[in-house]
DNA sequence: TTGACGCGTAGGGAATCCCCTACGTATGGT
DNA sequence: ACCATACGTAGGGGATTCCCTACGCGTCAA
């Protein structure tokens, strides 16, 4: 069952899935996410009306998810336009591939079928 | 293109979110979920021997993955065996969802297309 | 009971996070 | 030239992370 065509990805070194999963452990870079994939790119001005906190604040939360390769930048006269990159999320479902038939199994009510596993206790 | 029966899923809250990302941001704690997962639940002890760090630092790790939903824990005798939980990696990829289209594209070598979307610039 | 085992927690230290205010730089308008 | 706009960066403070060593508690073995 995979639905993709099973495209390649470059599997991604330790570090970089620590910087995308830590991106995006926050509200606020989350968000950011959504406003780029529901109203297109857009320049720190725009993302920032959504949000209470300062300005440059959000600066730096877009800087977070630059150097975790989920957005980039344009520059169009004195504005920033972001951008969503979402090939670092491609690789975050690629990484829960292995997990998913045992949430699957726990939705069909398999329960514990799935612990069944090489086991050998310790001498 | 769901390959899901749509099985319906609690929506989770966002400090959750922030809980579960932050859990999966350390790669200590994605290995000790791949062990549970290749290697069905297992004490504390047999986990630590993959590792270089102390018993406790282990422990502590458990302790975020307990509190992310990831891992429970049934007492043994003297032992504790930790056990996958999968529920919020599902929710995880139920926050992927939306995003797909997006690196699917990419991958199509479809660009930019994704981007023509309800676009007004600020006055 | 005494001692070893399995595990968690306390407490501390270096690094990092997340917010702020101040400031610097580049572009555009007048 | 001048000033406003759009943005990034510096630096600081409080909270949190991630590792350590020391210790406490419950369980099994002799």
């Amino acid at each position: 069952m995979h639905a993709t065509p099973a495209a390649p990805r470059a599997v991604p070194s330790e570090p970089d899935q620590d910087r995308v999963f830590a991106a995006l452990a926050n509200a606020t870079r989350r968000e950011v996410l959504r406003l780029l994939r529901d109203g297109g790119p857009q320049p720190v001005r725009r993302l920032a009306e959504h949000f209470a906190m300062t300005r440059p604040s959000l600066s730096e939360h877009l800087k977070v998810l630059r150097e975790a390769g989920l957005v980039s930048e344009r520059r169009a006269g004195r504005q920033r336009i972001y951008r969503l990159e979402a090939a670092p999320l491609g690789e975050v479902q690629d990484w829960l591939g292995p997990y998913e038939r045992f949430w699957r199994a726990k939705l069909a009510g398999l329960g514990t079928l799935l612990d069944r596993i090489p086991h050998e206790e310790a001498p």
